[in-house]
DNA sequence: AGCAATTTCCGTAGCCTATACGAGAATAGC
DNA sequence: GCTATTCTCGTATAGGCTACGGAAATTGCT
């Protein structure tokens, strides 16, 4: 994972540019002087997130992205202060992809409904963009894509009636659980498809693990669930399994709180 | 955060390395031949760990830790296949760490004193390892230490009662909550220590999102939550407080299933 | 038309990674 | 001392980000 140390550029210019296309405070360029540009930082942006899509968030360098452009490297810091911003942006514009409804905008009746409609839209923007999982979330880009998700998630926990205080938390939990785990199921796809090697070759690999060096004395629980065929044969569906029950089990006691 | 592809070596050979002081299958070296070592594969494994914990994971880098060492680069090659392998050998050494009672060992009576004995040790384990936060776990180092804290928490669960299958789903819930919040708490402690930057900072800094982006009519949520102080003074305490609600909301459902 | 101001483009170079290769140094047994 | 074996590590390659500065393009003014 990419780590983003997220001081770099001033704060404001990065604001700028995460806002680009939703107010015009300033009314923008004042003169049409110099030589015309070639491309716009959208362009940039959406070239970073398809290298990063289709071959991983390596192929997202600097140099790759501008042979995807037919520019020189350097030409991208035209558009972008550093490949920090760059991330920042493509972040905020894959957080914004998520189809959720604006205040206003009709939405599911019930509480649950609202949380899962996140949480599909959730995963299957981590499902289009795997590389999101390997982006530190802490002191994210807060541009509106991130802003709009925080929003509805909270005006579906403020339903339930808690304090404003108690709702915040709640809605923090839940974002945390859905985003960490989403982001690990895709993860998981993106190995399958990148390397070509299912997460059960993967293990049978480790063969030699149990032959040689488990010790069934040291892991008697392990041991049973194994023997009681527990583990199931995909661990694809036990993957999809637990994300459905851990979610479900942290609603559940979400909702018992609501009195 | 830095991504571990684990498909490089063989995965016997690192099978090999991760368990070395667990089980000599094979009677280790035949001879004593050649030119005598100065260091050994634990020297390297705590040189990278002390080296990420002080100055973050990108400090441990091949060059630096050899720097540490007082050897040459390369020479860590002839402990190392690779410097994924040695990221492996790190994780798995912290993630032995924490100290849980192995079977039949004493351990809390209560089962969710169990699982919060997993929850405080594995959060130690974070706050002194924040580096970790940022590997990718899955397809983790299937050593020692990673196959103890999952026996531990799958013996935790076990006294539900529930179905073998069901416990391991909601021993991967617990896990999959857990290490990731867990891992989200590190990382802004981290980030504060090492920018020098309050996570508060970092918000006063934004201030001009509040000033000149943030539009209320889209975001009456967050807005009242504001208006009512719900998001409290320290965001600090606020992620300490989602972090625990979350993970007893979790176990409440969980348990609730028990019957 | 010519020139200045301005902006974009991008080659070069510096410093950072990881690691393949191969030469040299050290050690054991003969 | 000789040889086999093992460890050490300098050099070189390939890639990453980005500071710098000059070339190219465009507008507007004279």
């Amino acid at each position: 994972m990419a780590v983003r140390h997220s001081g770099g550029g001033s704060a404001d210019r990065t604001l700028a540019l995460l806002w680009r296309n939703h107010k015009q405070a300033e009314p923008s360029r004042p003169t049409k002087l110099g030589r015309r540009p070639t491309l716009d930082l959208d362009k940039v942006v959406d070239a970073g997130i398809a290298l990063a899509d289709e071959r991983g968030l390596a192929a997202a360098s600097m140099s790759g992205v501008a042979k995807a452009l037919g520019v020189g490297t350097m030409t991208l810091y035209t558009y972008v202060p550093s490949k920090e911003e760059l991330l920042d942006l493509m972040v905020d514009q894959v957080l914004a992809e998520r189809d959720l409804p604006a205040p206003g905008e009709p939405r599911p009746t019930g509480w649950r409904d609202q949380i899962n409609l996140y949480s599909e839209q959730t995963r299957a923007m981590f499902h289009r963009h795997p590389w999101l999982a390997s982006i530190s979330t802490i002191r994210p880009p807060v541009g509106p894509g991130m802003l709009a998700a925080r929003e509805y998630l909270l005006s579906a926990c403020a339903v339930l009636g808690l304090s404003p205080r108690q709702t915040n938390t709640a809605a923090l939990a839940i974002t945390t659980y859905i985003d960490s785990a989403a982001g690990l199921e895709a993860e998981s796809d993106q190995l399958e498809r990148q390397t070509g090697q299912s997460h059960d070759a993967w293990w049978t690999e480790r063969w030699d693990l149990w032959e040689t060096y488990f010790d069934q004395d040291r892991h008697p629980t392990m041991t049973a669930i194994w023997n009681a065929n527990g583990y199931g044969d995909g661990t694809r569906e036990a993957a999809d399994e637990s994300y459905r029950f851990g979610l479900d089990r942290l609603l559940d006691g979400i909702e018992a709180l609501k009195r």
